[in-house]
DNA sequence: CTCCTTGCAAAAACTTTGCATTCCC
DNA sequence: GGGAATGCAAAGTTTTTGCAAGGAG
């Protein structure tokens, strides 16, 4: 079900946000949306941050930090908080809406989609006189893997 | 669908709990946990110590952190990380599963429960290989009030 | 030229930890 | 008495912010 934009329809896309938040282009930014929409997954700003910094090691954390800020409330990002401190983003151009299932053994992350669940869940909302925006959902347990280890 | 469990039930699961992982009872112990449990909804470890302090103004902040993360870790509550920086617990006593509606304008909690998407979810976990010990759903938008006011 | 953005370091917010003291059992 | 729990303050993490300098439009 992965639509992968064109890389034009993408750069469409963040010319968009740029333009609707009034911001401007930069040298760090474009970096760090070039490497950010080319990974996989769901990645905190330290590893986001030393990816950045293999290209332009002068690029601060605080750079990184306000960059993914911005790209989360516009939509174009999607912010995580999985249960270590840390806060992971991850892309949300392109792609359908999608689930995780974790592992709390080993932190494998596998995603997931569901229509039907979708559907309900917009129905339990409307139940509640709610407009959802988003929504998370997050299954733990352990992995075929993990549950053989255990 | 919330099912109370009666005082007697509860001190039964609080000693089991305490038995389990070794603990003793203190003062400090007995009076968080009283007070968590009385509590309905989510609450940050800010929160309950300031509880707390109302009736014993030398527990410090950090038996209530010790305590909470015990009481996570033994079942016996729910951590979660709504978005804002904190961590918020819930009681895990006497309550069927529920998952949350959360407004992001006025930070309104409403907690629903839907068994068809439980089912659902299983049989996701289970075409995955994994075995689910817990999950989490939270649906971010407007409530009915803020429809209005936005 | 003007305002936005950046880097840096300091600060803030939240949580954990070391250690001496106090408290259960 | 002995090990566990507590309080306190210091330290750890993650994230935010103030401000002077630099850069985009």
């Amino acid at each position: 079900m992965t639509v992968m934009p064109t890389p034009a329809e993408r750069d469409a896309l963040i010319a968009k946000f740029m333009a609707d938040k009034g911001l401007k282009s930069t040298r760090q930014r474009s970096l760090i949306l070039d490497l950010f929409f080319d990974l996989d997954g769901h990645h905190s700003v330290e590893q986001l941050w030393s990816k950045v910094r293999l290209q332009d090691p002068k690029v601060s954390v605080a750079t990184v930090y306000r960059t993914m800020k911005l790209l989360a409330e516009s939509g174009l990002a999607h912010a995580h908080a999985f249960g270590d401190g840390q806060t992971r983003y991850e892309p949300a151009i392109g792609r359908e809406h999608h689930d995780h299932l974790i592992c709390t053994r080993c932190g494998t992350i596998i995603e997931f989609e569901n229509d039907r669940i979708e559907v309900l869940q917009d129905a339990v909302a409307r139940k509640h006189g709610f407009t959802v925006t988003s929504h998370k959902m997050e299954l733990y347990g352990l992995c075929r893997n993990c549950q053989k280890l255990a």
